[in-house]
DNA sequence: TTGACAGGTAACCAAATGGTGACATATAGT
DNA sequence: ACTATATGTCACCATTTGGTTACCTGTCAA
């Protein structure tokens, strides 16, 4: 999950997505410059980590995103830390001033 | 960035550093499996990625949580996606009526 | 001043990652 | 039916990553 947002490319199809979604694999394929093999392999990552899910309609795929799983990041990574801002630099400050 | 958090153990050493900060080196490697060569690696990643922040202080070298770069992706990122949330799902059910 | 302890560097290794081309399958349109 | 298009699978390759051992440097404390 976090994996699958480590990769520059991967955060772009999300921003592609982000755009509009419903979008295709070729369509995704040719904003980007790499094989259609590639984006294939990012998609599906996307896909496994919950990112993205998926319908197909005939021969194509369309691809959408799915709000979920970064919600859970932001609300049991994000929210901890930006939580304990405040008093993280106030115990560092009170330690620096402690070693005076 | 992103990928300093991709890694478990980086993920591990955080959540360490969130419970106590100011740990040494040698604090945090008897925490984890590993040689403190690797954490010294993690350590490293981390804070060229600006999550963690250290001191020197006599032989030991001091790790303490930077909060900025956190609230940065908090602020960047998962906003941006979190708000796209309600009409996101809205569209694809849209979408999906329209299909049938 | 001499251990012992905390940290740093270098060279190396196995496995995961990001990418490719060749080939296969399924559907759309004529 | 035939052909073009869209996606899927397989086997392969180069690079990065996560980890190791061995050795070096700096600092505390008796």
């Amino acid at each position: 999950m976090f994996k699958a947002l480590a990769d520059p490319t991967r955060r772009f199809l999300l921003d592609l997505l982000f755009e509009r979604e419903g979008r295709t694999l070729s369509e995704l394929e040719s904003q980007v410059d790499m094989t259609r093999i590639g984006v294939m392999k990012h998609l599906r990552l996307l896909e496994a980590a919950g990112l993205v899910v998926t319908r197909r309609s005939g021969r194509e795929k369309l691809h959408f995103l799915n709000p979920v799983p970064i919600r859970l990041i932001h609300d049991r990574w994000i929210d901890k830390y930006t939580a304990r801002h405040a008093s993280a630099l106030a115990n560092l400050k009170t330690t620096l001033e402690e070693q005076k």
